[in-house]
DNA sequence: AGCACGCCGACT
DNA sequence: GTCGGCGTGCTC
């Protein structure tokens, strides 16, 4: 027994780069890396903070402060998430810290949340494992064509980690992956099952409650703050959940046996956190996760992202593709509308052409929905002076407002400033303030003009403030309530409905405008997905897509549903210009409220970057939106090809932030990263 | 992120 | 004369 003087460095819930010493009290006892303490920090404040090591030599020059208590008898954070944590640190260019408070439910971060964990605990009330028994008589069986991609995937994962399963929409995929997790529990591993946060419906649960019962565990922000703790408690214990069914954050959480990791519509760009920081790509983390663990991982989805394939193609990644989709239910016909050459005509009436009333009509005739589609939320996107061409602009931010014509106000998008829509031209005086374009809310507009008698309804960011008025916007449109649903991106993911005749896309343009190499992808995704939306069981569905560039190469992959006519050319591009897979994107954000600072100090990083990684080095640029809330933006881009050494550009990287940060010219200037950016 | 310190405008 | 605005700097 030893009475050495004992220090632990500390991870803190707080953005700062460092870890934190603190000196470690003999009466304490022991404490590894892992377990959490209680510390002070500053003044009067204190910190539930996570040990990141124990040793016994003081190499700081600060004045250590005490540990105030020991919050764990064990560690609550086990070492591959520490190792996990680390990664994820270092490829996204994030602080411990920022991940400390991403991955650890919010209750056992503070003193208070503790102490009412404890508190729970003695009353021992077992929230937890009340549920169902688990019947594995309730799997169902495989159709042939299920069974042999079943068997496919088994035979891949002997060769491969890593598996694609490529299976269109309405082949079963959830099927074979509850095979899949019933085998992982019979061979005494876990499962991670992650889903967009969208996608994991009560129906989904439901689902695998039915087969899996008390075995499976639900991780997602539905669910609160408590259970969550439960459930990490839960997962260190002797009896973990076999299964966690969850939502990006559920990577963080302690598997001990894990075995298989399936991803789930592995395309979604929601995997990616994008505010705030750590900018993790949950896909990519459960791919190391499943790396430590020796786990296998399957990714699935009907249109995989072009890095999935790509690795797939190469034979990096297994590949399963699953082409058969359920008798009775077919794809839905789509046509295109040349919506240019109808307005030439002057016969569009608003943002509709013929055809599609037409369809709208015939669908109301035989009590059947319309989805309709339109990727710009408000009434109109532009609001512009006949006389003198003045235009609304956000005074913090570098955009043109988007005018409401319900609340009749002109709102930012970016920061959510709203402005009262003037009378007059504030700056000729003219009395003519045109709106220009269209979104969500005038759609609904024409739609009560040209058919007053159907019940709609709208769903898009204004109309779905709280999670209630999500659900009862789809719970109305499912129960038949309302006849049409207009929508943004939001209609096109989530819930299946089944009476949908026709699926209108207004305007597929909104979508390729965009100065992003990713819109094409993005476009094929959405208009994939949306009109997916038409038809279900027995009845096929109509889509009309309307469009002022009909014979774009993609519009007829969307018509023809042709993935990999999509993959090959998309694929293409890509290589043309180096952009991933063959490279890998880091974007380098620099904001300061004055302009000419944040243009200086990014011209010198950039510069001082492209001394050692020459043409790698992109910009500095203004990005799309230069300036929000009243911050001025510049953006470098670092392009790293496939083969050169990512994690020396990325130590870099930061040596250098750190040099410009330190110059007293940059004050308060504020420098971010974003790897593998969407 | 907090929180304190610090130096300039309209109020009990 | 003070209260308080948020710019700046520091936290083991």
């Amino acid at each position: 027994m030893t009475f050495d003087i004992m220090y632990v460095d500390c991870i803190l819930p707080v953005p700062l780069n460092s870890l934190f010493t603190y000196w470690l009290p003999p009466k304490m006892g022991a404490v590894r890396r892992g377990m959490r303490v209680l510390v002070p920090l500053g003044r009067n404040k204190t910190y539930v903070a996570m040990v990141a090591a124990v040793h016994d030599t003081d190499s700081s020059n600060f004045e250590i402060k005490d540990v105030l208590e020991v919050i764990d008898r064990e560690p609550v954070l086990l070492e591959d998430q520490f190792r996990i944590w680390e990664w994820i640190a270092d490829y996204y260019c994030s602080s411990l810290g920022d991940i400390f408070k991403a991955a650890i439910p919010a209750e056992m971060k503070t003193e208070e949340g503790e102490q009412r964990y404890q508190r729970r605990l003695g009353r021992s009330q077992r929230r937890l494992n009340t549920l169902e028994a688990p019947h594995p008589e309730n799997i169902s069986l495989l159709n042939s064509y299920q069974q042999t991609a079943y068997d496919c995937i088994s035979r891949s994962f002997q060769k491969h980690n890593i598996t694609l399963l490529h299976g269109v929409t309405s082949s079963g995929k959830t099927e074979i992956y509850i095979h899949m997790i019933h085998a992982q529990l019979l061979a005494g591993r876990q499962v991670l099952y992650l889903l967009p946060e969208i996608a994991l419906t009560v129906q989904i649960m439901q689902r695998l409650q039915r087969v899996f019962g008390s075995r499976l565990g639900i991780y997602h922000s539905k669910y609160s703050d408590r259970e969550r703790v439960e459930m990490w408690h839960k997962q260190l214990s002797s009896e973990p959940y076999d299964i966690i069914l969850g939502a990006r954050s559920a990577v963080f959480l302690p598997f001990q046996r894990l075995g298989l990791i399936i991803v789930d519509e592995e395309h979604e760009t929601s995997y990616k956190q994008q505010e705030p920081a750590p900018r993790y790509n949950a896909r990519s983390v459960a791919i190391m996760l499943a790396q430590q663990a020796g786990a296998k991982v399957l990714l699935g989805s009907a249109t995989p992202s072009i890095e999935s394939y790509f690795n797939a193609q190469k034979g990096k990644y297994g590949l399963v593709t699953l082409t058969h989709r359920y008798s009775d239910i077919q794809l839905p016909e789509i046509k295109v509308v040349d919506i240019k050459d109808l307005r030439h005509r002057r016969m569009m009436k608003g943002a509709f052409s013929p055809d599609l009333l037409q369809s709208m009509g015939d669908a109301f005739a035989s009590h059947r929905q319309v989805i309709l589609f339109l990727n710009r939320r408000g009434y109109a996107p532009v609001v512009e002076c006949k006389d003198c061409g003045w235009v609304p602009k956000c005074t913090g931010c570098d955009v043109s407002l988007t005018y409401h014509h319900k609340s009749n106000m002109c709102t930012c998008h970016y920061c959510g400033k709203s402005y009262r829509m003037p009378e007059v031209c504030p700056k000729c005086g003219g009395r003519h303030l045109i709106d220009k374009g269209i979104g969500t809310e005038k759609v609904e507009e024409n739609i009560k003009h040209l058919f007053p008698q159907v019940r709609v309804a709208r769903m898009d960011l204004d109309t779905t403030k709280t999670r209630t008025a999500y659900e009862q916007i789809i719970a109305d449109f499912s129960a038949g309530n309302t006849d049409v649903l207009i929508g943004t991106q939001m209609v096109s993911k989530g819930l299946d409905f089944d009476n949908v005749g026709v699926v209108g896309i207004l305007d597929a343009d909104t979508m390729l405008c965009y100065p992003d190499f990713r819109a094409f992808e993005y476009a094929f995704l959405m208009m994939g997905q949306v009109s997916g939306r038409a038809g279900r069981k027995g009845k096929r569905g109509e889509v009309i897509l309307q469009t002022k560039t009909p014979s774009l190469p993609l519009i007829c992959q969307v018509v023809d549903n042709d993935y990999t006519a999509f993959f090959s050319s998309t694929l293409e591009e890509r290589r043309m210009f180096c952009y991933p897979p063959f490279s890998h994107l880091i974007y380098v954000y620099l904001r300061h409220r004055n302009e000419g600072i944040v243009n200086t100090a990014a011209i010198e990083l950039a510069s001082r970057l492209r001394q050692e990684y020459g043409n790698m080095v992109l910009g500095p640029d203004r990005p799309a939106v230069a300036r929000v809330r009243s911050y001025h933006i510049r953006k470098i881009v670092l392009k790293v090809e496939q083969g050169k050494s990512l994690s020396a550009m990325r130590r870099r990287l930061k040596e250098l932030q750190e040099a410009v940060l330190a110059d007293r010219h940059y004050n308060s200037l504020y420098i971010w990263c974003d790897a593998d950016p969407l």
